[in-house]
DNA sequence: AGCACGCCGACT
DNA sequence: GTCGGCGTGCTC
């Protein structure tokens, strides 16, 4: 037999991480080793003993093989937070497709900073009246280093060990020398750093009422009889799922238990987190992607230590480290945000569950509009299903109108606001009330065309038409190319070139124009670069100094405006008509969201939604409020055309510079899937053909058993590691996609 | 991180 | 020569 070698990654909390080491694999253990485990290996000049994760077996030496190491031992079943996340790793790797070192690195965290993590500092030992006498010895032998650093220690007692390192340049091996000589001592703080809001008042819990009452009581017992079951809690905008989860988390809190609560990113705000440190103190740590890597790892080491139970985070908070995991709950759990952009293409919902299943937790998700993912599961009996069917406070479901756009045309109405939403805008100012009115998408308008011929403008990097700014310059959203925006078209010369489609730009403008007297805020991509404009714009609105609100999706996230009574839809169809199974599935979640952010307070709200498409099923049913009818139809489709949840689907993307190398490859990796009889949809151009001079080929396919797709995954990646493919060709899978090539 | 190696001034 | 501190670079 061959002799088996392991690519190793050296458990040492620096940039070596980066790397991987290749050891030899004992005859003895040859049967044993897995990827994904922690070995023990000699490392460095002294064979220091050091942990190690198998990243890959191979039985090529890649490195001179005299200089081989091998392997010590493999390490047993640790219950370590750490060989519980290799595992997770590795679990990931198998089911989304990429490398060891790539599932490594979501898993575990950046570890560059780790000197941070505490405060070192170098503190004189010797009594102040024998360091003169030191200082001259170093000075007469030119100890050059020493006499540095006693120097600045007779000034002040302690020297910050950045300061030691970096200003005075004190060799480390130096340090220790003078602390063996009992002359210095390293002291080490350690301290965290906890961006979270301080100093906020205790709150008692909100008393809950009867059916929140009877969730949690239900959750308690599962608990308590040791059941760690997935409930999926379906409760409408301001149903108060949030009390919900705050009673969950005492509970498994008060055994002692560790949670972990995910939210979509673009929700984690100043109010929520409030919401969780009033009740909890300071045993709540947030993360986000604010954070410096430090900080981020501050507070994987809180968690690790045991010094806090809560961690509020987007997707990656489900790798903290948490001793004694009891809960994970998941707000929003439709939001695509949960899946990951980057390879690994993980979904934390799944991920989520398999790391309740390992280390016995249980899971909430929640949400108004539930994926049709959960919703499946939860009817099959998988999920425990709970229901929060009526408004906390009160507040009772606006009213909706849906508006043909095409009929306001028919009827000489050219503005972007239907009547009923114009009417209703003007009695809303008279009111002194407020109004949000909502966008699709900026991507999708402010292309440029020629009347004359038709041209579109578009990017000559990418596939994509050009979208204008008022600046009057043409922009890339991909690639960030910008030209000026021309004045004849450069096709035919033709003078009648122009903007076309709706930004929120153009809205604000009509609005302004509309009703001058109207005090309008804008919020959009362009207008929230800034650290800080995301919340200064919610809190002018919050605080009355607006009427109007424009914006895209972010302006339905979870903020509670008591004083809006008026939502306005101003396309509804835009993100319908996205080329994208999930189309429908996304356009109800947006309506039914956007439509629960009116009428919050005591005042009853209405909602505009206007359309081209006014009998599309996903229209009627969001204005209905009515998901169980969207999930029927919704799930129909997806049942006729073979898409997930009914069917499993796996992307397989090829780019690559040479459009003609990225075809032949896709080709070649169709028919190795066909071989094994599955069936395979393209290669075909990517929708997107081409994004900064890459161009994009696409494979898809579908199968009703996630594992046979697992499989076909493997075999490719067998296929690839054979192969010597081109070497600028990048290949990447995803499984479920939450969108389309 | 830890260790070795090469460099350089000091002392025998 | 050789000893010991100093600075750098490598670790399969």
């Amino acid at each position: 037999m061959e002799t088996l070698y392991a690519d190793i990654i050296i458990n040492i909390s620096h940039e070596a991480l980066d790397r991987v080491f290749q050891y030899r694999v004992p005859f003895s253990l040859c049967e044993q080793i897995r990827v994904g485990q922690s070995v023990r290996v000699p490392f460095g000049a002294g064979n220091r003993e050091q942990r190690g994760y198998v990243v890959r077996l191979s039985d090529q030496a890649e490195y001179d093989p005299k200089k081989i190491k091998e392997i010590l031992s493999i390490e047993e079943d640790s219950v370590s937070a750490e060989s519980r996340m290799i595992k997770l790793a590795y679990w990931i790797r198998e089911n989304y497709g990429s490398t060891m070192i790539q599932a490594l690195k979501t898993v575990l965290p950046v570890q560059d900073k780790m000197k941070q993590k505490e405060k070192k500092s170098v503190r004189l030992m010797l009594p102040k009246e024998q360091a003169p006498g030191l200082l001259d010895e170093y000075l007469g032998r030119h100890y050059a280093a020493k006499a540095r650093l006693l120097a600045a220690l007779m000034d002040e007692q302690t020297v910050s060990w950045e300061r030691v390192t970096k200003d005075l340049k004190i060799p480390r091996t130096t340090v220790a020398g003078m602390e063996q000589d009992g002359i210095i001592r390293v002291e080490t703080e350690m301290f965290y750093r906890n961006p979270g809001p301080g100093g906020m008042e205790a709150e008692a819990a909100l008393p809950l009422n009867e059916s929140q009452e009877k969730l949690i009581q239900e959750f308690k017992a599962d608990y308590a009889a040791g059941e760690r079951k997935t409930y999926l809690l379906h409760g409408v905008t301001g149903s108060g799922k949030t009390e919900v989860y705050l009673a969950a988390i005492e509970e498994v809190v008060r055994k002692g238990k560790q949670a972990i609560v995910l939210i979509p990113e673009i929700a984690l705000t100043y109010q929520t987190v409030c919401r969780f440190t009033k009740r909890f103190g300071d045993r709540v740590s947030i993360l986000n992607s604010r954070l410096s890597k430090g900080e981020k790892y501050d507070q994987w080491l809180r968690a690790k230590n045991g010094d806090c139970d809560i961690i509020i985070g987007p997707r990656s908070a489900l790798f903290v480290p948490f001793p004694n995991l009891g809960l994970i709950i998941m707000d929003e759990e439709h939001e695509g945000s949960y899946k990951s952009e980057q390879t690994p293409k993980y979904h934390a919902r799944e991920v989520a569950l398999k790391k309740a299943d390992m280390e016995g937790a249980a899971v909430i998700l929640g949400s108004a509009t539930p994926s049709l993912e959960s919703y499946q599961k939860a009817l099959d009996g998988k999920y425990r299903f709970w229901t929060l069917k009526d408004r906390a406070k009160e507040a009772v479901l606006p009213d909706v109108y849906i508006e043909d756009l095409r009929e306001e045309l028919k009827q000489g109405n050219r503005s972007m606001f239907s009547r009923r939403l114009y009417e209703l805008i003007g009695d809303r100012l008279r009111k002194k009330e407020q109004v949000m009115l909502f966008l699709n998408r900026r991507g999708y308008a402010g292309f440029v065309s020629c009347r004359s011929c038709g041209t579109v403008m578009q990017c000559p990097h990418c596939d994509v038409s050009l979208t204008y700014h008022r600046d009057g310059k043409l922009r890339c959203h991909y690639c960030g190319y910008e030209e000026v925006m021309p004045e004849a078209c450069p096709e035919c010369g033709s003078p009648f070139i122009g903007t076309f489609g709706l930004g929120t730009q153009k809205a604000e403008a009509a609005i302004r124009k509309e009703f001058p007297e109207a005090r309008v805020l804008r919020m959009d991509m362009d207008t929230t670069k800034r650290k800080h404009s995301h919340e200064e714009i919610l809190k002018t609105f919050s605080e009355g100094r607006a009427d109007i609100l424009v914006g895209t999706q972010m302006i339905v996230k979870g903020h509670d405006f008591e004083n809006v009574t008026l939502v306005g839809i101003l396309a509804a169809d835009l993100s319908l008509h996205a080329n994208d199974f999930r189309a429908a599935e996304r356009t109800f979640q947006l309506l039914t969201q956007a439509a629960g952010r009116a009428g919050r307070g005591e005042k009853a709200g209405e909602v505009v939604i206007q359309t081209y498409s006014p009998e599309h099923y996903c229209i009627v049913t969001a204005a209905a409020q009515d998901y169980e009818e969207f999930y029927r139809q919704e799930i129909a489709y997806r049942t006729m055309l073979c898409y997930p949840p009914v069917w499993q689907m796996l992307t397989v993307l090829l780019a690559g510079p040479s459009e003609e190398e990225c075809k032949q490859t896709a080709q070649r990796m169709a028919r190795v899937i066909q071989n094994s009889g599955i069936r395979v949809i393209g290669p075909g151009e990517a929708s997107l053909a081409k994004v900064n001079d890459i161009y994009r080929q696409v494979l898809y396919v579908k199968e009703k058993d996630y594992k046979e797709l697992v499989k076909v995954k493997d075999r490719l990646e067998l296929w690839i590691d054979r192969q010597e493919l081109p070497k600028d060709i990048h290949i990447t899978f995803d499984f479920n996609p939450m969108s389309s090539y």
